[in-house]
DNA sequence: GTTGTTCAGTGATAAAGTCACACTCAACCT
DNA sequence: AGGTTGAGTGTGACTTTATCACTGAACAAC
C-alpha cells in the first residue's frame, strides 16, 4: 500500500489554494518544533522525516509518548490550536524532517469543504488515542525488562541490529531512571543478549524472540 | 458558565434533523457501554449521567482511563467508527444515564454541515489527549500514596466525605494492585488522616491539604 | 444458625525507583 | 603529549511498589 498524504485526497480547486496558503520547512535532527507552555502557530503535517513528541514530569522525568512519520499531522497542535491553550507536551526532529505548516483558516477551510480530509484527521486522532491508551497500560502493568528487550527488539528489526543510543535516551523512551535501564542492559550484556559500548547498544541474541503480543 | 450541549449550536433545520435521527438510550449505573472487541455501533453524547472509561491490561489488572459527564461524546467511538476496529477499552456506567446515539450519517453531515459541531469535536479530542497525557505522567512517575490521597481528595471536595468504595475499585482508579491500596490506607488511618471500614473510606483529616499541582 | 462470597489484612519476596558517588572514555585545550 | 572537562556508565544501599500466597472478617442468602 503505497503511503499518500491526506492532501491527496482533495479536489484540484482545494489542492491549488492549499498550496498557495501552505509553508514547507525544513527541520534538522535535535529541532525543537514546539516546547512546553508555547502556544500553537499553525498546524505541522509531516511529508517526511521523524518527529518524537515527549513530556516531562514534575519530577524532572520524561518519556516519550509518540512519533510522528511522513503523512501524520499533529494532533496535539489541533487541540492547542482550538482551545488556544498551551503545548503540554514538546516535539523534538528525529531525522531530517519536511513539514507543511497549515495555517488556522486553511484547516478550518479543509475541515469544512474535503469530508476525506475530515476522515483523515479523525483518523489521525483515533490513532494517537489508541496509542497513549497503550503506553498507559504499557506503563501500568508491563515489567521493564521486558518493554526494554522489546524496544530493542523492535528497533533491531526494522535496522541495523547496532543502535546509537544512550542508555539516558532508552530510559526516557521508556519513562524510567538510567540507572534502572543501566542494570538492566547489564543484566541482558550477562545473557549475550547483546554487546555494549559507550553510547551504542548491539543487539546480538534477540532476533528469535516472539513478536510483540 | 452554564453548561450547554454541543446541539445548541445547530441552527434549526439541522437541530430538527438532528432529533428526528438521534435516539436517546438510558442506562443504569453497572450497565456496560461498550466492551474491548466490541465494534461500534454509534456515537454516544452523553445528555447527563456519568460514564468511566477502563481498558484491561494483559495481567488482567484494570485501569480508568478518563470519565465522560454531560455534553461529552465519546471520542473513542469516533475512532472505532472511523477505523472499523474495535474498542480496546470498555465504558461502565457510574450514574443514571441519558445518552443520544448518533449514527455515523448524521454525525457525517453534522461535520459538514457545522463549524461549532466540528469544533466542539475537535475540543473533546483536545480534552482526551490532555487527559491521557496526564495520566501517563502520574502512572510512570508520581508516587501512590500521593496520587491516592489526592484522588481521595478530590472525591471528598466535591461531595460527602464518605466515599462508598473499595480498595479493590480503587486500585482501578489508579492503576496499581489492591494489597497496595490496602497498606498504604491502612498507613492513611495510621495517620487519622482516614477512617476504614468495609466497603467504606471516610476521609477525615486530609481536608487543608495543597490542592492538587 | 450455617454456608458461601466478597472484602480486607499481612508476611515474604521480587522488581523498580531513588540517592549518592566513583569510574571511564572521548573530546578539547594549551 | 599531558591535563582538564563533561557526558556517559557502574554500583551499593535503601525505599517504594508489585506479586504471591495465604488468613480472617463482614455480609448475604439460605
Amino acid at each position: 500500500m503505497a503511503a499518500h498524504s491526506i492532501f491527496d485526497t482533495l479536489n484540484d480547486a482545494l489542492k491549488r489554494e492549499t498550496l498557495s496558503d501552505v509553508q514547507v520547512m525544513r527541520f534538522e535532527p535535535g529541532q525543537v518544533l514546539f516546547r512546553a507552555g508555547e502556544h500553537c502557530q499553525g498546524l505541522p503535517l509531516v511529508i517526511k522525516g521523524g518527529v518524537k513528541v515527549q513530556m516531562t514530569g514534575a519530577s524532572g522525568h520524561s518519556i516519550v509518548l509518540y512519533r510522528m512519520t511522513s503523512d501524520d499531522i499533529c494532533t496535539l497542535s489541533i487541540g492547542c490550536l482550538m482551545t488556544g491553550r498551551g503545548y503540554r507536551a514538546e516535539a523534538v526532529v528525529e531525522a531530517e524532517t519536511e513539514a507543511a505548516m497549515i495555517p488556522r483558516p486553511l484547516f478550518d477551510n479543509l475541515m469544512q469543504q474535503s469530508a476525506d480530509f475530515r476522515l483523515g484527521i479523525m483518523e489521525s486522532y483515533g490513532r494517537r488515542l489508541d496509542d497513549l491508551m497503550l503506553l498507559v497500560e504499557e506503563v501500568a502493568f508491563r515489567r521493564m525488562d521486558e518493554r526494554l528487550e522489546e524496544w530493542l527488539l523492535a528497533r533491531a528489526r526494522k535496522g541495523q541490529s547496532l543502535l546509537k543510543i544512550t542508555h539516558q535516551e532508552l530510559a526516557v523512551e521508556l519513562g524510567t531512571a538510567r540507572e534502572v535501564i543501566s542494570r538492566l542492559l547489564k543484566e541482558l550484556e550477562r545473557k549475550e543478549l547483546v554487546h555494549l559500548a559507550r553510547g551504542r547498544v548491539e543487539v546480538t541474541g534477540l532476533m528469535n524472540r516472539p513478536p510483540a503480543p
